[in-house]
Parts: structure tokens; C-alpha cells; sequence
DNA sequence: TATTGTTATACTCTATAACTATA
DNA sequence: TATAGTTATAGAGTATAACAATA
């Protein structure tokens, strides 16, 4: 993608498109997953593996379907996403007691000490995006994304 | 994308991932594409041709390399967009008196129509989006994310 | 009967490279 | 030599339907 012209900005920005938080949003996080994936490209990593990775390394034990939900991907995406990190040693699927049908994704020691690095380069990412604003601001704004993400 | 049970909320919503602001964005996109989308079907368009064809009927003339870098689009991808819109005979393809490589894409009078009705839709769909913050929240995080989207 | 994970499949989205006409 | 638009194509992302095992 080519840099933009500062014309370009000016005058396409007194459009009324470019008021819509939609629209807004489209561009912020196209610019944070490519600031994401860049950062996170060394660990052989994607802002989507990432993700499944985290949660994986969180406490909270996570199913195939939570992830899909939590993650607003669809069932079938996860297993890819499952298989490759699991390929590669960083999570398991561990059979879940309470229901036979069920996978809780586990990460391994591997995975754990991958996904601190990992963390590490998505908030050099996350600082590249929001260099704009300031520490208040930066709080401000998740605040808000995460009512209107935990609200629909 | 099955409905997300208020136990898993509460249970993936206390990991480090969700405090995110690229994870949240994610979230929040996917659900205002969502609205949007349902809101423009009937219109035939989708987030995307809505953006190319409001772009189109503002006074700002822009050229598809503009498009493009605008909208985060790759080039050849406004290409499609404009052929479409250009076929049902809402925009045309105007010669640059300046630079004959240049297109500029202008919305036909059908456009303007079709284009007014669309940003009652889109109008409908960031009401559902967005229900959770009040006006003043709602200029809050317009003016956030206009920062980030426009200081990367 | 309904649900979890899986596979296969198709459709959309996105990126790349090569071409043409202009600059 | 570089740029705007186009085309072709390949790869990534996403959605749908069907199946086996389990609830």
C-alpha cells in the first residue's frame, strides 16, 4: 500500500464517510494488524494465532467453540489455527472430563514462554498504532471498544 | 456464529487478551460489519461498495489510486468495486483533464439516491453497534479513533 | 434431538506481479 | 524511469453443510 499523500488526507477527510465509526475502525485496524502481524512475524505468528495462544496460555481452560465465539472466527477456522499451533508444540488438546466431546486447548511450557514473547511484541505493535494518544486516552479508548465489543 | 454463553464472557473476558485494544477492535468490527452489512443488503451493497460509492457521491472526486489508499483497499481490489457499481449505473469513470492515466469515479444521480439510502442504513446499523454508549461517548471514541486512524 | 469437533468445499477478501498507457 | 489503471492469479480469510462421537 502506497503512503498517502497529505492532500489526499485533507480532502477526503471533510468527507461525511470519514466521520462513520465504522469506517474510522476499518482504518485504525488495518493499520494495528499490520503493525501486529510485523511484530509478531519473527515467532512465526499472526495477530489470529496469537490470540488462540493467549488464551490458550491464560487459566481459563478454553474449548474449540469458546474460541470460535470469543474470538468471532467460525468453528472450522479454530482447527486450523488449533492444529498448527499444536504441530509446533505450542499448545494440546486435552480431553475434556466433565464432556467426552469437548477439547480444552492447553499451552505447553513452549507455549508459555512463546506467548510472554509474543506479548512483548504486540505491545511494541500496540504502542506503534497508538502513538497518537496518551496514557488516559489509551484507557479511554478501551474502555469504550470494550463496551461496544462486549455489548453488541 | 453461535450466541456466546454469559459464563464463557465472564471467563475469557478476565484474560490479558481482552484487555487488548487490537483484540477489542477486532471484536467491535466484527460486529458492526455485521450490522452494517445486514442493513446494506437490501441496497445490494456491503461495507466496502458503500464505502467506494459514498466516496464517489461526496464533492471530493477522488481517483482509485485515491480510493485505495484511502480505504486501505489494494488497487486492484477498488477495481472490482468500481465495476460493479459502475455496471449498475451508480458511479462512472470520468477522464482526469490533468492526468489522462487517471480515472475519477463520480456518483451518477442514481448513485446520490441510492447513496442517501445507504447512509440511512449504515445510520441504523451504528445505532444497533453502538447502543451501549450515549452521544457524548460516541463523540469520544469518533474522536479516538479519527486519531489513531489518521496518525498511524 | 442437539452439540463438539472435524472435513470438505466454496466463496470472499487480499496481495503480487506483469502489462498498457501515460507522465 | 515512474505512476494509474487493469488483469490474472494465488493465497488468506470466512461461511456452509455434512459427518462421527457424544450428550
Amino acid at each position: 500500500m502506497a503512503a498517502e499523500t497529505s492532500a489526499l488526507r485533507h480532502r477526503l477527510r471533510s468527507t461525511d464517510l470519514a466521520t462513520e465509526i465504522e469506517f474510522l475502525m476499518a482504518r485504525a485496524r488495518a493499520l494495528g494488524t499490520t503493525h501486529a502481524n510485523e511484530q509478531l512475524a519473527s515467532l512465526k505468528l499472526k495477530a489470529r494465532s496469537y490470540a488462540v495462544l493467549a488464551l490458550a496460555c491464560s487459566q481459563s481452560r478454553p474449548s474449540q467453540r469458546e474460541l470460535a465465539e470469543f474470538l468471532s472466527l467460525d468453528a472450522s477456522q479454530i482447527v486450523a489455527l488449533v492444529d498448527d499451533l499444536e504441530r509446533r508444540g505450542y499448545v494440546v488438546r486435552e480431553a475434556d472430563v466433565s464432556d467426552r466431546r469437548s477439547n480444552v486447548i492447553v499451552g505447553t511450557s513452549e507455549g508459555m514462554a512463546l506467548c510472554q514473547r509474543a506479548v512483548s511484541a504486540v505491545t511494541v505493535a500496540e504502542n506503534k498504532s497508538l502513538k497518537a494518544l496518551d496514557e488516559a486516552e489509551r484507557d479511554q479508548l478501551r474502555d469504550l471498544l470494550a463496551r461496544v465489543a462486549f455489548e453488541g
